[in-house]
DNA sequence: AACAGCCTCATCCTTTCGGGTGATTTTGCT
DNA sequence: AGCAAAATCACCCGAAAGGATGAGGCTGTT
């Protein structure tokens, strides 16, 4: 009886509004039939009234249909290709370590003048070694030193 | 075809089953009430239609508002090797494309002769460009724009 | 001890770079 | 047509970079 009833609750329940509203119809057809002869407006109510009802009918049935969108949020993956050494051409260079950290701090963007501060020696020491720094990587400028030890992986 | 048939089933039962109710209501009204005339019938067929309409209309019109569930979906972005311009910070620098093209060549090691010639144009308008770009890119040196440049992900 | 390689520093000189200023032309947009 | 931004070029000056050369000190190998 139960399981009957709530297998069709829905048919029962839109039934009954069925009913209910054909009730409401008799009743105003009676107020207009009876009182004011009025056709148009009678259909007229009809017809509104009918469209609501199929309006709600619709809207009550496909409700609650919560549509799952998947909406693709790229990750930001900072890029790091992960420096790995080309110890292979750093060897044939043959840089000695104070030329090669030479290198590094020019990367950096750092002048001679600093980079000297930085060694704790003298500019004129940082200018031979960066003089040797450009005769051994076959360069003639410090941006291009950077450049090249880039590109062959020398440094980051 | 089939498949909207079958996505709107239950619309359509609940709909043939009113049609249905609403036949045996005026038959019962018709057998007991004699109240049968051919307004009846007229407007039986006016709240059907526009029922229908109702119906349909609430298809069309709330069919794009499906409630949506957003569910984020994080993606994996391969680390790709290869270059991709960092658009963002590049409008925040607010170059011009001149002087992107001199920090572009600048980046490769070349001298403001060098961009000069190739670009076809004075020493003096190099380093004209060269000092705007400086500017505006808050560096002092054009290893360090360089620097920051390629950490921007302005230049490859 | 001798030698080679590296690190250090210096001096002299030239080239390149960068800052500052001003001017003219070109171009894009309204 | 007129305005604003961009591009072009010039001149001056100081700072930085780079080339050439020489020299002294330290360290490990032979």
């Amino acid at each position: 009886m139960f399981k009957a009833f709530k297998k069709h609750k829905d048919l029962i329940l839109y039934s009954s509004s069925l009913a209910l509203l054909l009730l409401l119809l008799r009743w105003l057809e009676f107020r207009f039939l009876v009182l004011s002869t009025s056709l148009d407006i009678y259909i007229g109510i009809i017809a509104a009234v009918f469209m609501g009802l199929g309006i709600w009918l619709a809207l009550k049935l496909f409700k609650p249909k919560p549509k799952t969108i998947v909406v693709e949020k790229e990750v930001y993956v900072t890029p790091t290709p992960e420096f790995v050494l080309n110890q292979k051409e750093l060897d044939n260079l043959n840089l000695t370590i104070r030329e090669l950290e030479v290198l590094e701090l020019m990367a950096k963007g750092m002048s001679n003048k600093e980079i000297a501060d930085q060694l704790f020696v003298s500019l004129n020491t940082i200018k031979t070694h960066s003089g040797k720094l450009f005769e051994k990587m076959e360069v003639k400028r410090r941006t291009q030193a950077v450049e090249k030890a880039k590109r062959l992986s020398i440094i980051p």
